[in-house]
DNA sequence: GTCTATAGTGGGATAGAC
DNA sequence: GTCTATCCCACTATAGAC
């Protein structure tokens, strides 16, 4: 799978520091990205990202932009794909969840400071799964389900014996037979 | 409805300490829950804390276990009910995590440290689910689909315009067509 | 745009007396 | 079981020089 995360053109000074957070809170969790930390893998000081993101709230929104836009393209690429649509688009939020768990609790866990994202970026994000279903009651439940079971895996809350596809089946199953 | 979590019988010490924790947690969330502000809350200096409990972690594992107890204890009531199960244990969790959000998340979200926890009490506490399904692995796929809606809702991740009483039953009438 | 220096905050936890 | 006193840590953020 091609990783869209890191980008390898030429870049910014912004956007190297939100490729080298995104490293960091992929590759140690949320507690090691600290501003010192994110400065020192840099090769610069703390005080110097503050000349290019006011605070550090602000280089997590500019994380969660960037997860917005990664999930947006992935899920209307799904949907361009052969096969069932409700697979292909929940075998892709999956494959999302498990690439990057922790910058995918960081898109989706807890409340959301709107105001420092780019304006709607969520709702176009979250738009190919309205087509999914003729009622949006129906699509958001759905929406629930990939959620839920992506979250409890990646936080491990699945008993070790559960067969996760299997249960990614069944739920795809329930919501195969309803109202499309 | 019964708030079977501060408990007012004559308690322990310990008892006492994790309801006044849950109170905290409860009223202004994570960031509020230290040591000193639990201490204070109980008349008494942090330190003292030390002699009840070996550090904060197993604080919050004592709030979790309580948690998985209540939870356990409302699903099995909610079996026993009369209408239709399914409804009536998705009402039972739903209602969980609107009344305790902030406990809510502490029991669901992120990974869990089973060994600060009594033995077997996660099991028992999803049993009831196990009980809706002749397949285990839609009762899990229901599962997910619960905390999602759940979790969505006091993390306040659907649109405003969403009606979640429609996405609930929605969802319900997606599983309810399928083996049971 | 980077540095040095430092302010300011708050937290978890321990030692030892009573 | 509670206290006082204290340690030690880590973090975000700012001021001002270069």
């Amino acid at each position: 799978m091609a990783s869209n995360a890191p980008s390898s053109a030429s870049q910014s000074r912004r956007e190297q520091i939100v490729d080298t957070a995104w490293r960091i809170l992929n590759a140690e969790g949320p507690d090691a990205l600290t501003m010192r930390k994110l400065a020192s893998e840099l090769g610069i000081k703390a005080s110097s990202l503050y000349k290019h993101f006011p605070d550090k709230a602000a280089v997590e929104a500019a994380m969660i932009d960037r997860g917005f836009l990664i999930w947006g393209e992935r899920a209307r690429i799904a949907l361009g794909e052969p096969g069932d649509r409700l697979t292909n688009v929940a075998a892709a939020y999956r494959s999302l969840a498990r690439e990057w768990p922790h910058v995918y609790r960081l898109l989706t866990a807890g409340e959301l400071d709107r105001t420092r994202l780019t304006p709607g970026i969520e709702d176009w994000s979250g738009a190919p799964l309205g087509e999914l279903f003729a009622d949006a009651n129906t699509a958001r439940a759905f929406w629930a389900f990939m959620h839920g079971m992506a979250i409890m895996e990646i936080d491990r809350r699945f008993p070790p014996t559960a067969d996760l596809e299997r249960a990614w089946s069944a739920g795809l199953a329930a919501f195969a037979s309803t109202g499309r």
